[in-house]
DNA sequence: TGGCATTGCGTGACATGTCACCTATGCTTT
DNA sequence: AAAGCATAGGTGACATGTCACGCAATGCCA
């Protein structure tokens, strides 16, 4: 049916995905565009941040307030550092985060968040998180939360195992190794 | 445990993401982060080509030849209309694409793959699918696959549904409606 | 301690994406 | 057919992201 099913174009090593995985993949792709499109378009209009302010707030957030370098906060969420370089630096301007030379290690600018930076996240959190729960939650069905988490950190740590992204810092390989 | 799960900070309605959703949306959105940057690196050194132009072109040959207008195009894959205009217009100047008016409608700029585009398209997609077999389908247990699809295509009919962004032309959603 | 590779980060030039707005066309109504 | 609205898409200014590179601090080892 696909036409790639046949050969009329060289297969890729191990051939072509099979009809099981097109179908996944498939579904993967389209809705990551989509939701990508929409978690944007909703954090910008109502707390005048673009997804991916809110994704260094989060990781920020996250590390409960200690201040972290910009190679680790690169690491946790997937960027390359010159990207969250640049990135910081416009958040700095904009008071949502602070920079400041490390003690121990003078190469090191180790990020933080504002109380303004906070403030903000808070109340970002709130449309995004409703967002989330209308978009996503709302159409999965409950007994497939479960199976989902499962599929996706399976995936999410063969990706670190083979991908060339350093892992984030706080990552141990499932299982015992 | 988090600290959302308490009263420090005001709530959504609704209520926060409850403990198994919390992971689903974690596992989601690293995925999704380190995915895509991965898919993009290695589309750039081995094709030259961006995850974007991949995701144009992938669209434009689904559509089996057919020059397909940029709203369409740009509601297949997610994007703005004028995301894809910029895109199109840097696509046509390395031939990759081509642009025309459409006979019926003149207000419609039809798009539709060159020779050339289709040439490169289907180099790539060797190592890309190479690729997505390596990172995502090597992680993922055979048992999974068919939960996932139906998880993620059952969002993606949410997402349709209930988001801002149009539907694909060739949507339908499942079930009786 | 003097090389010398490595690491952490910033920067500048350039590619890409977004947003607000413009024009041309087409549709509908009177 | 003219008025008024909706739709397709282009554009220009600006925000963001990428890549190649540079510099300084550090680690390592003879």
């Amino acid at each position: 049916m696909s036409r790639n099913a046949n050969g009329s174009a060289p297969a890729p090593e191990g051939g072509w995905l099979d009809g099981e995985q097109q179908r996944a993949w498939l579904a993967y792709i389209r809705l990551q565009l989509r939701l990508t499109y929409e978690m944007n378009r909703q954090l910008q209009s109502d707390s005048d941040l673009s997804l991916p302010d809110y994704d260094v707030l989060t990781a920020l957030s996250v590390a409960g307030g200690d201040p972290m370098p910009i190679t680790v906060l690169a690491a946790q969420i997937g960027w390359e550092r010159s990207r969250v370089s640049h990135h910081v630096r416009r958040m700095t301007q904009r008071e949502l985060v602070r920079c400041s030379p490390s003690a121990n290690d003078r190469r090191v600018t180790e990020v933080s968040l504002t109380r303004h930076g906070r403030t903000v996240l808070e109340a970002a959190a709130l449309g995004h998180v409703e967002l989330v729960r209308r978009l996503f939650f709302d159409g999965l069905p409950r007994e497939l939360v479960g199976p989902l988490s499962q599929a996706l950190e399976s995936v999410y740590a063969n990706t670190i195992a083979r991908g060339t992204l350093p892992p984030p810092v706080d990552w141990h390989p499932p299982g015992g190794e």
